[in-house]
DNA sequence: GACCGTCCTGTACGGCCGTACAAAACGAGG
DNA sequence: CCTCGTTTTGTACGGCCGTACAGGACGGTC
């Protein structure tokens, strides 16, 4: 194995600790010594790799964000579809899940370039999107109801297989967008 | 209006922004200077009313966790009950429910006495309350659906008429939970 | 064996946090 | 008037954060 391989090796194990902390506990809440910790070296090990932090954040997020943003510029034919869809999205990705919708985004100043300025209006563009211009009272809430539990079935049920959580959730989306 | 009075008046003002600057942003990212800030006040001062930080929080969330604790001491006939006083306690304390549900006790090691410490099982006691004892994976998933259907509903519409967003949410949940 | 880039450590710094404490306003009551 | 408790300020401290920087260990290259 040679140092470069090692050196892609920690770095892998550092992304993986981070994503698993970051979905414990989010983005904010996890520092460089937690990850550090994890992976058996110091934060300036860690920061060595991934610099500055956002480098993490962005790193894990980045193959969930490309696929989101693919959703968010295809064109569905109606909302079950575009549930559909979102609910295949939020599985695949489950692991990330969290920060993609609230937990960077969630603060209320991002700086300029990071992640969470990219991010920041995900979670609103997917509302516009499955709500529609100009929703009535009764749509938003609904919409942000199938948002959100699509969200919060799929950050829960970690351990449960892929399938079930896709498509028991669709069917719940779809439920509470008509109901 | 004696000193009394304006200290008990300032109490309710910086308790109203606090409330106002944890829904937006999350416990954790709201200091003192913040809030401090936002009465016109200097952040030691807010420590003399509200010490520890910890002690905001709890007086900010004290009437929804004693509501919340009657709710979970309460009998129901069926998951339809059990969810229609849920969203009903949602919405009553839509203010504070994002602090109730997961900011506080999101974090993984809560300081003992702390209230996130108390906070922190309220989300899984509500969950076994719904999903049951020994859940199959769909109904688990049904369940953490519903639970986070109605929190994104609440917290994302407080624009919304009270009497709307009950209703609507209360269709939402039983539709998940039913789907 | 000398050189070099990669990987990691140790140390240190500035910034923000919550907190502690002394002192200054300030109105109330003797 | 003068004291007293309440409220607010100013200043300072320790702790944790992310970061910068110098140096050491290690393997590959010539």
């Amino acid at each position: 194995m040679t140092t470069l391989d090692q050196g892609n090796a920690t770095r892998s194990r550092i992304l993986a600790a981070a994503r698993e902390l970051f979905a414990e506990r989010g983005y904010a809440a996890v520092s460089l010594a937690d990850i550090a910790a994890a992976v058996g070296l110091t934060k300036t090990a860690v920061a060595y790799h991934f610099h500055p932090k956002d480098r993490l954040a962005t790193e894990i997020i980045a193959p969930a964000a490309d696929d989101l943003l693919a959703l968010l510029g295809s064109e569905f034919s109606g909302h079950r579809e575009f549930l559909r869809s979102f609910t295949a999205f939020a599985v695949r990705h489950r692991a990330v899940i969290r920060l993609l919708t609230e937990d960077i985004g969630g603060a209320d100043s991002a700086p300029p370039g990071s992640p969470g300025e990219a991010i920041r209006e995900f979670g609103r563009e997917l509302f516009l999107r499955l709500a529609g211009p100009d929703p009535s009272p009764g749509t938003r809430v609904r919409a942000w109801a199938a948002l959100g539990a699509v969200q919060s079935g799929v950050v829960k049920t970690t351990d449960v297989p892929a399938e079930v959580v896709e498509e028991t959730l669709t069917a719940a989306a779809v439920a509470v967008f008509e109901s």
